[in-house]
DNA sequence: CCAAAAGTGTTGCCGGTACACCCATGG
DNA sequence: CCATGGGTGTACCGGCAACACTTTTGG
């Protein structure tokens, strides 16, 4: 099971797949499937996610594996989680299906207690986010220093300041200006920036 | 499989297990099973760790799920990590065989990459350490400060300055005073610590 | 009297946080 | 001319690391 978070319109979300077959049949869940014959788990987690977003290069890790969830469901679950910058899946995906994203915020029940595992994925992406650059997969290769900021304010559910926000990122080594800039709407133009690695670095 | 570390003599040691049967007879390995019929994951750990040294309350938590361990191995395998404290692992274990337990620091290849796990488990104690008090289960209910410190030192493998030690368990509240005190060897009687939580608290 | 371990404060540095204003552009 | 977003510096606070000497006791 993947769960797949992207950040859109200043909130983060999640994709779900509305279950065709029973047992649950129309209520929502992650998307999952099996491991097939000869396959890693790695593996099957980022087939699940190329199917599914038509992205391959983004962040991947395995989150935690679930066993007992549901009633009778005995089996045990490995998850997995990804991020994935929205703009990126349109690119494979453009005319095909494209998977529906809820916003975490207004969620209700899920299949399979589905639940336990997206808050598990929600605290691991709020932890990882302090220490790492894994918003690098949720974001395009150059961007500005506020438009960054809004993804970790949409992770974070908070509000952060301007200045201490760029001399972190910038201090700290995470991110480099590009020395181009970008010109958008109505306000002078702006510095693009890039990270400076795409690895789950440490600090 | 569990990783079962505890510390001895001021180092950390790992409970293996020789390999009776083939694959890799007679190579060391973390002691492992099956799942049993009905059984869950922790349910599983908590009676491989209950086997092997006769304790059940300590910290048991899931570590990682690995596959393709070793060369023809396609199976996937949830492994768990455990502390404990050597002297309570004798009021069961006294009369019967004690599994023997490995110098870290010593050790060689063992089966089936079970290198990677133990390196991996020795990290994320290392982290663990810095921001909770899973030493708990590393050490009688009530010690001193210097022999908690020496557990400290073991995991991390590097010494800690006294007076910072000192000030951050207790300021913190990691370990609060128990008001006793105890006289050993030669020298004055020391005061007593407790831990304040077996929680795996964070801080 | 000596070896062994317990106990105790101060200082400097660094990272984190709080906080407010000016500038360039497009409409 | 105004709305929008980009960009910048300072002051305080708390945690963390470095550092050395005195006390008690048993042998």
């Amino acid at each position: 099971m993947v769960v797949i978070f992207t950040v859109e319109q200043d909130g983060l979300s999640v994709l779900l797949i509305e279950r065709a077959a029973p047992p649950c049949r129309g209520q929502w869940a992650l998307p999952g499937g099996l491991l097939r014959p000869g396959e890693s788990l790695q593996g099957a987690a980022g087939r699940k996610l190329a199917d599914e977003t038509g992205v391959s290069d983004v962040f991947l890790e395995q989150l935690y594996t679930f066993d007992r969830l549901g009633e009778g469901q005995a089996d045990t679950v490995v998850t997995y989680f990804a991020l994935v910058d929205i703009a990126r899946t349109r690119l494979r995906a453009e005319l095909e299906w494209q998977p529906p994203r809820h916003r975490v915020r207004e969620l209700e029940r899920l299949a399979f207690e589905n639940e336990r595992i997206l808050a598990y994925a929600q605290e691991r992406l709020r932890n990882k986010l302090e220490y790492t650059n894994v918003a690098y997969s949720l974001l395009p290769r150059r961007f500005t220093l506020t438009r960054m900021q809004r993804v970790y304010e949409a992770i974070l559910g908070e509000t952060l300041d301007k200045r201490n926000f760029r001399r972190r990122v910038v201090g700290l080594g995470i991110v480099r200006e590009t020395g181009q800039t970008e010109k958008t709407g109505a306000h002078r133009p702006a510095m693009l920036y890039e990270f400076t690695s795409r690895e789950p670095m440490i600090l």
